[in-house]
DNA sequence: AATTAATCCAACCGCAATACG
DNA sequence: ACGTATTGCGGTTGGATTAAT
Protein backbone atom coordinates (compact mmCIF):
# COMPACT_ATOMS: atom_id res chain seq x y z
CA UNK A 1 0.00 0.00 0.00
CA UNK A 2 1.43 3.44 -1.23
CA UNK A 3 0.60 6.80 0.37
CA UNK A 4 -2.75 8.95 -0.24
CA UNK A 5 -3.31 11.09 -3.45
CA UNK A 6 -1.43 13.94 -3.52
CA UNK A 7 -4.45 16.40 -4.52
CA UNK A 8 -7.79 16.05 -5.81
CA UNK A 9 -7.22 18.03 -8.90
CA UNK A 10 -10.24 19.23 -9.91
CA UNK A 11 -11.37 20.97 -7.00
CA UNK A 12 -7.86 23.03 -6.73
CA UNK A 13 -6.98 26.50 -7.49
CA UNK A 14 -5.03 27.25 -10.74
CA UNK A 15 -3.50 30.45 -12.26
CA UNK A 16 -1.78 33.41 -10.33
CA UNK A 17 -1.37 33.85 -7.07
CA UNK A 18 -3.42 36.76 -5.52
CA UNK A 19 -1.58 38.86 -2.33
CA UNK A 20 -4.06 37.10 0.04
CA UNK A 21 -3.10 33.60 -1.22
CA UNK A 22 0.78 34.37 -0.91
CA UNK A 23 0.17 35.79 2.48
CA UNK A 24 -1.32 32.78 4.30
CA UNK A 25 1.39 31.07 2.63
CA UNK A 26 4.25 33.02 3.50
CA UNK A 27 2.30 33.36 7.22
CA UNK A 28 2.60 29.53 7.94
CA UNK A 29 5.65 28.42 6.49
CA UNK A 30 6.97 31.11 8.72
CA UNK A 31 5.36 29.99 11.72
CA UNK A 32 5.40 26.10 10.80
CA UNK A 33 7.77 25.24 7.97
CA UNK A 34 7.02 23.08 5.20
CA UNK A 35 6.77 19.96 7.75
CA UNK A 36 8.51 18.00 4.94
CA UNK A 37 5.04 17.51 3.47
CA UNK A 38 3.77 19.88 0.76
CA UNK A 39 1.01 17.82 -0.19
CA UNK A 40 -1.04 17.99 3.29
CA UNK A 41 0.59 21.91 3.72
CA UNK A 42 -2.24 23.69 1.20
CA UNK A 43 -5.15 22.26 3.69
CA UNK A 44 -3.37 23.09 7.05
CA UNK A 45 -2.35 26.75 5.80
CA UNK A 46 -6.30 26.94 4.50
CA UNK A 47 -5.38 27.47 0.60
CA UNK A 48 -7.06 25.55 -1.91
CA UNK A 49 -3.86 24.98 -3.81
CA UNK A 50 -2.17 21.79 -4.73
CA UNK A 51 0.74 21.04 -2.70
CA UNK A 52 2.91 21.38 -6.18
CA UNK A 53 2.01 24.72 -6.96
CA UNK A 54 2.24 26.14 -3.08
CA UNK A 55 5.84 24.74 -3.16
CA UNK A 56 7.05 26.34 -6.37
CA UNK A 57 5.62 29.46 -5.29
CA UNK A 58 7.30 29.49 -2.22
CA UNK A 59 10.68 28.37 -3.84
CA UNK A 60 10.25 30.87 -6.85
CA UNK A 61 8.96 33.62 -5.18
CA UNK A 62 8.43 34.12 -1.28
CA UNK A 63 11.23 32.59 -0.33
CA UNK A 64 13.70 34.82 1.85
CA UNK A 65 16.48 36.43 0.04
CA UNK A 66 15.20 35.88 -3.53
CA UNK A 67 16.75 37.86 -5.95
CA UNK A 68 14.76 39.37 -8.48
CA UNK A 69 15.33 41.83 -11.70
CA UNK A 70 18.74 41.94 -14.10
CA UNK A 71 21.02 39.60 -13.98
CA UNK A 72 25.12 41.18 -13.23
CA UNK A 73 27.86 40.46 -15.84
CA UNK A 74 28.94 38.58 -13.31
CA UNK A 75 26.14 36.08 -13.10
CA UNK A 76 26.11 36.54 -16.86
CA UNK A 77 29.48 34.70 -16.78
CA UNK A 78 28.78 31.83 -14.20
CA UNK A 79 25.53 30.87 -16.57
CA UNK A 80 26.71 31.08 -19.69
CA UNK A 81 30.30 28.95 -18.48
CA UNK A 82 28.43 26.57 -16.54
CA UNK A 83 25.74 25.92 -19.69
CA UNK A 84 28.26 25.23 -22.08
CA UNK A 85 29.87 22.87 -19.68
CA UNK A 86 27.20 20.70 -18.08
CA UNK A 87 24.42 22.24 -20.13
CA UNK A 88 20.64 23.06 -18.99
CA UNK A 89 20.88 21.61 -15.50
CA UNK A 90 19.40 24.79 -13.89
CA UNK A 91 19.62 23.54 -10.17
CA UNK A 92 22.77 23.14 -10.54
CA UNK A 93 23.67 26.55 -12.08
CA UNK A 94 20.93 28.59 -9.82
CA UNK A 95 22.73 27.27 -7.14
CA UNK A 96 25.95 28.49 -8.17
CA UNK A 97 24.34 32.14 -7.87
CA UNK A 98 23.01 33.69 -4.87
CA UNK A 99 19.00 34.36 -4.81
CA UNK A 100 18.58 33.23 -7.70
CA UNK A 101 16.13 30.16 -8.51
CA UNK A 102 15.90 27.49 -11.11
CA UNK A 103 13.24 29.00 -12.81
CA UNK A 104 14.88 32.63 -12.51
CA UNK A 105 17.76 31.25 -14.31
CA UNK A 106 16.33 29.23 -16.88
CA UNK A 107 13.99 31.98 -18.07
CA UNK A 108 16.19 34.53 -18.29
CA UNK A 109 18.39 31.84 -20.53
CA UNK A 110 15.87 31.13 -22.85
CA UNK A 111 14.76 34.95 -23.42
CA UNK A 112 17.70 36.93 -23.19
CA UNK A 113 20.89 35.44 -22.30
CA UNK A 114 21.28 32.45 -24.79
CA UNK A 115 21.36 35.22 -27.70
CA UNK A 116 24.06 36.71 -26.17
CA UNK A 117 25.89 33.71 -25.56
CA UNK A 118 25.14 32.46 -29.08
CA UNK A 119 26.18 35.49 -31.21
CA UNK A 120 29.37 35.98 -28.94
CA UNK A 121 29.96 32.29 -28.96
CA UNK A 122 29.54 32.73 -33.22
CA UNK A 123 32.28 35.06 -33.37
CA UNK A 124 34.56 33.13 -31.35
CA UNK A 125 34.08 30.25 -33.19
CA UNK A 126 34.77 32.64 -36.72
CA UNK A 127 37.77 33.50 -35.29
CA UNK A 128 38.86 29.93 -34.51
CA UNK A 129 38.18 28.42 -37.30
CA UNK A 130 40.10 30.78 -39.61
CA UNK A 131 42.96 30.49 -37.27
CA UNK A 132 42.89 26.56 -37.61
CA UNK A 133 41.93 25.99 -40.94
CA UNK A 134 45.10 28.57 -41.61
CA UNK A 135 47.28 26.71 -39.72
CA UNK A 136 46.28 23.55 -41.44
CA UNK A 137 46.88 25.10 -44.96
CA UNK A 138 50.02 26.60 -43.93
CA UNK A 139 51.50 23.38 -42.17
CA UNK A 140 50.00 20.98 -45.11
CA UNK A 141 51.96 19.85 -48.00
CA UNK A 142 50.59 17.04 -50.34
CA UNK A 143 53.21 14.28 -50.15
CA UNK A 144 53.24 15.01 -46.46
CA UNK A 145 50.21 16.51 -44.69
CA UNK A 146 50.35 17.83 -41.05
CA UNK A 147 48.20 19.57 -38.43
CA UNK A 148 48.82 22.00 -36.15
CA UNK A 149 45.52 22.36 -34.08
CA UNK A 150 46.12 24.45 -30.92
CA UNK A 151 42.91 24.73 -28.87
CA UNK A 152 40.28 25.56 -30.75
CA UNK A 153 38.15 22.65 -29.94
CA UNK A 154 36.82 20.49 -26.94
CA UNK A 155 38.28 17.78 -26.05
CA UNK A 156 37.15 13.81 -25.81
CA UNK A 157 38.54 11.08 -24.03
CA UNK A 158 37.92 8.80 -26.67
CA UNK A 159 39.77 10.39 -29.70
CA UNK A 160 42.76 10.68 -27.02
CA UNK A 161 42.94 7.88 -25.52
CA UNK A 162 43.22 6.43 -29.19
CA UNK A 163 45.34 9.13 -30.60
CA UNK A 164 47.65 8.87 -27.32
CA UNK A 165 47.81 4.91 -27.11
CA UNK A 166 50.77 4.50 -24.99
CA UNK A 167 50.61 7.29 -23.02
CA UNK A 168 48.80 7.17 -19.14
CA UNK A 169 47.07 10.34 -17.35
CA UNK A 170 47.43 10.37 -13.29
CA UNK A 171 45.31 13.63 -14.03
CA UNK A 172 42.28 14.70 -15.68
CA UNK A 173 44.34 18.28 -15.97
CA UNK A 174 47.37 16.07 -17.87
CA UNK A 175 44.09 15.19 -20.85
CA UNK A 176 44.19 18.70 -21.39
CA UNK A 177 47.66 18.40 -22.31
CA UNK A 178 48.71 16.20 -25.66
CA UNK A 179 52.15 15.27 -26.52
CA UNK A 180 52.35 15.51 -30.35
CA UNK A 181 52.32 12.84 -32.37
CA UNK A 182 55.28 12.58 -34.71
CA UNK A 183 55.60 8.75 -36.01
CA UNK A 184 52.10 8.65 -37.36
CA UNK A 185 51.52 9.49 -41.54
CA UNK A 186 49.54 12.59 -40.42
CA UNK A 187 51.45 14.31 -37.71
CA UNK A 188 48.76 16.02 -35.50
CA UNK A 189 49.83 18.18 -32.41
CA UNK A 190 46.82 19.21 -29.86
CA UNK A 191 48.27 22.05 -28.15
CA UNK A 192 46.07 23.34 -25.10
CA UNK A 193 47.12 26.24 -22.84
CA UNK A 194 47.67 24.58 -19.42
CA UNK A 195 46.55 27.92 -17.61
CA UNK A 196 42.90 27.40 -19.01
CA UNK A 197 42.59 24.52 -16.87
CA UNK A 198 40.98 25.46 -13.29
CA UNK A 199 40.65 23.57 -10.49
CA UNK A 200 36.66 23.22 -9.27
CA UNK A 201 34.95 22.10 -6.37
CA UNK A 202 31.75 21.36 -8.36
CA UNK A 203 29.46 20.95 -5.22
CA UNK A 204 32.01 23.23 -3.05
CA UNK A 205 32.19 20.86 -0.35
CA UNK A 206 36.00 20.83 0.13
CA UNK A 207 36.27 17.17 -0.50
CA UNK A 208 38.48 15.19 -2.61
CA UNK A 209 36.14 15.44 -5.22
CA UNK A 210 37.50 18.03 -7.39
CA UNK A 211 36.43 18.69 -10.81
CA UNK A 212 38.22 20.76 -13.57
CA UNK A 213 37.15 23.63 -16.23
CA UNK A 214 38.83 24.22 -19.27
CA UNK A 215 37.93 27.98 -20.43
CA UNK A 216 39.86 27.36 -23.57
CA UNK A 217 39.05 27.78 -27.40
CA UNK A 218 36.07 27.96 -28.93
CA UNK A 219 34.04 25.66 -26.91
CA UNK A 220 34.02 25.90 -23.00
CA UNK A 221 34.73 22.37 -21.63
CA UNK A 222 33.98 20.51 -18.65
CA UNK A 223 35.16 17.28 -17.20
CA UNK A 224 34.18 15.44 -13.86
CA UNK A 225 36.41 13.10 -12.45
CA UNK A 226 33.95 10.31 -11.39
CA UNK A 227 31.40 10.09 -13.88
CA UNK A 228 33.52 11.51 -17.07
CA UNK A 229 31.46 14.18 -19.28
CA UNK A 230 33.34 14.48 -22.29
CA UNK A 231 32.90 17.02 -25.29
CA UNK A 232 32.72 16.44 -29.05
CA UNK A 233 35.36 14.12 -30.13
CA UNK A 234 38.00 16.91 -31.82
CA UNK A 235 38.85 14.69 -34.83
CA UNK A 236 34.77 14.98 -35.91
CA UNK A 237 35.40 18.69 -35.43
CA UNK A 238 38.28 19.14 -37.16
CA UNK A 239 36.97 16.61 -40.36
CA UNK A 240 33.84 19.06 -40.49
CA UNK A 241 35.96 22.05 -40.53
CA UNK A 242 37.90 20.91 -43.48
CA UNK A 243 34.91 19.45 -45.01
CA UNK A 244 32.74 22.71 -44.55
CA UNK A 245 35.59 24.53 -46.32
CA UNK A 246 35.87 23.83 -49.72
CA UNK A 247 39.79 24.59 -49.84
CA UNK A 248 42.98 23.18 -52.04
CA UNK A 249 44.05 20.57 -49.88
CA UNK A 250 41.77 19.20 -47.55
CA UNK A 251 41.32 15.88 -49.55
CA UNK A 252 44.63 15.40 -48.76
CA UNK A 253 44.36 14.53 -45.18
CA UNK A 254 43.49 11.30 -43.74
CA UNK A 255 42.48 10.88 -40.38
CA UNK A 256 43.60 7.93 -37.98
CA UNK A 257 41.42 7.56 -35.16
C1' DA B 1 -5.25 55.23 -31.85
C1' DA B 2 -5.56 50.52 -33.26
C1' DT B 3 -3.48 46.40 -34.42
C1' DT B 4 0.12 43.08 -34.55
C1' DA B 5 4.44 41.13 -33.08
C1' DA B 6 7.81 40.34 -29.72
C1' DT B 7 9.19 39.73 -25.12
C1' DC B 8 8.86 38.40 -20.42
C1' DC B 9 7.93 35.47 -16.68
C1' DA B 10 4.85 32.88 -13.49
C1' DA B 11 2.86 28.71 -13.46
C1' DC B 12 1.79 24.20 -15.23
C1' DC B 13 2.95 19.54 -16.93
C1' DG B 14 5.20 15.27 -17.23
C1' DC B 15 8.97 12.47 -16.14
C1' DA B 16 12.56 10.37 -13.23
C1' DA B 17 14.37 9.64 -8.80
C1' DT B 18 13.55 8.92 -4.14
C1' DA B 19 10.93 7.89 0.00
C1' DC B 20 7.65 5.40 2.28
C1' DG B 21 4.30 1.80 3.79
C1' DA C 1 11.18 -6.49 -2.31
C1' DC C 2 7.63 -4.18 -4.36
C1' DG C 3 4.23 -0.79 -5.58
C1' DT C 4 2.80 3.77 -5.06
C1' DA C 5 3.10 8.54 -3.25
C1' DT C 6 5.99 12.45 -3.17
C1' DT C 7 9.56 15.44 -4.56
C1' DG C 8 12.50 17.83 -7.65
C1' DC C 9 13.67 19.05 -12.09
C1' DG C 10 13.53 20.71 -16.87
C1' DG C 11 10.54 21.77 -20.76
C1' DT C 12 6.62 24.19 -22.17
C1' DT C 13 2.63 27.16 -22.11
C1' DG C 14 -0.18 31.14 -21.86
C1' DG C 15 -1.36 35.63 -20.29
C1' DA C 16 0.35 40.29 -19.44
C1' DT C 17 3.15 43.88 -20.98
C1' DT C 18 5.87 46.48 -24.22
C1' DA C 19 7.46 47.77 -28.79
C1' DA C 20 6.82 48.34 -33.57
C1' DT C 21 4.02 49.33 -37.51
Amino acid sequence: MGRAPCCDKASVKKGPWSPEEDAKLKDYIEKNGTGGNWISLPKKAGLTRCGKSCRLRWLNYLRPNIKHGDFSDSEDNIICTLFSSIGSRWSIIASKLQGRTDNDVKNYWNTKLKKKYMSMNQSLEMKSQQVTLLSILQNSTTSSPSLSITGSFSYSSAASSSLLSGNSFTSPQERFISPSQSNSKNQINLVIDQELVEKYDYDDDDDDDVDYLYNGGSVNQWTEKENGLWGENPFDEIKELVSTNNTRSCNNFLFDE
